[in-house]
DNA sequence: TCATATGTTTGATCTAGGTCAAAGTTTGTT
DNA sequence: AACAAACTTTGACCTAGATCAAACATATGA
């Protein structure tokens, strides 16, 4: 199989790459795709989507971060995913998801009704091929998490974490070096890395004190040593963490 | 669509319903699969597939468990998931794996070779959809656990545990009150919920002295009272882990 | 501009679960 | 039966990270 052809591709307007569309797409299936499309944006707080509601579109991400979490009846939340920038959200074959999806950042989506997309993935196999890569890739993620949530330290969690928007942003942004994006409070970051917020605090002001990241301010970050930050975060040479 | 169709059968003479193939299935496929099936027999402590190795055969669990897990250069591991029988093992267009699949008790997998299986895959569309099916469920349980590893105590992760055995030997035998096998030592539980093994043993024996399970001997338990187990997990009234 | 709300940092203290150690159990082997 | 290897339990102690508390920033809005 060639692997350029299921390269993701620009769709229309959108900035980013929908991963769920590629070259093997002809021109009549992306114009479909394009006539079933629309934007939406949510402002930072907002849920997305609650869990047990029935989804009625499935999207990609253009801009903006959103998180998914679970939340115990005590309060206690975990987050079991993050939504950065062309990630795509959708269950083929299921209509309701298992966890809020909550707008981390103001966020826009590009969404397509679900019922016609996915009477166009029926139609269309390798469209449904490059949905189950991406719930592989998802569930890669999601096991790599397990690994830090289970086995890792406080340090470890935080370090994997800078670096993961790291290589995000180098992937999408092509190598700037300015200041990064923290799309999350300390809050929040606390419940992506099963730690409490003071923790997180302190655990970035110690990486902070050993020259390794700074802050410009509390939503941004620089990352002075790329090769000492992944010595902290406990993964071998090639790196564990993706996507 | 519909469901019963989907509900997975028996295949030939395996004790299980295999999760892959389901009642859509025509007799010449089911003749194809029968004729690609070998049965493969492995004792506890094998490894049956090592991280990165490529993957000559995709199977579902006759009978015994095998572990999923990850390990970090310093030794310590995490347990992302377990198979029991009836599982499926398998990555539709992949070619490898990223974590070690070791049997914990002796197993034997009914295996298909990769390659006529993915053919078979890519011609018939119910199978390609059970697929995604399968690759969905592992992706909410991998989610529950994150929970489970971020936010729950010793003593939920222990309950849940047992729990989540129940409820799998009670789909599977159904409903046999007898004592139920403990298909893992105290240390691999500890790889499964981030404990350690001495925790795990405290545990174990904290819920017994409440009488709320008991061991005839340290691989087999009796829950005494499933509510009462219930209400040690953590989990709202209907239940969180499934699978 | 001041006031109030929402986040963040830092310090002091506590504790769940880890670590270290030793004694029991079970299982398999000769 | 006796020994060894593997696994489990229990106790004593320790520590990473949680909890509690207070000061400090930064943003929003009247």
């Amino acid at each position: 199989m060639n692997n350029a052809l299921l390269a993701p591709i620009k769709c229309g307007d959108c900035p980013i790459r929908h991963r769920a569309v590629c070259a093997r797409c002809d021109d009549d299936e992306l114009t479909q795709l394009e006539s079933m499309k629309t934007y939406r944006t949510f402002a930072a707080g907002d849920v997305v989507l609650w869990r047990g509601e029935p989804l009625e579109f499935v999207a990609s991400v253009v801009s903006g971060v959103a998180s998914l979490s679970k939340t115990m009846e005590d309060g206690r939340t975990q987050m079991v995913g993050l939504l950065l920038p062309s990630d795509f959200i959708g269950r083929p074959g299921r209509t309701e998801i298992e966890f809020d999806v909550t707008a981390t950042t103001e966020i826009t989506l590009c969404c397509f009704s679900r019922l016609p997309f996915e009477k166009l993935v029926d139609r269309t196999p390798h469209v449904a091929q490059r949905l189950m890569e991406l719930a592989l890739d998802e569930l890669d993620a999601a096991r790599d998490w397990m690994l830090l949530l289970g086995r890792k330290t406080a340090r470890e969690k935080i370090a994997t974490f800078i670096e993961m928007l790291t290589r995000r942003a180098q992937l999408d942004q092509s190598g700037s070096v300015e200041a990064l994006d923290l799309p999350l409070t300390r809050d929040q970051i606390a419940n992506y890395l099963g730690l409490t917020l003071e923790t997180v605090s302190r655990q970035f002001s110690a990486l902070k004190k050993d020259g390794i990241i700074d802050f410009s301010d509390r939503r941004h970050f620089v990352v002075n040593d790329l090769a000492a930050l992944h010595e902290e975060t406990g993964d071998d040479a090639d790196g564990g963490i993706l996507s």
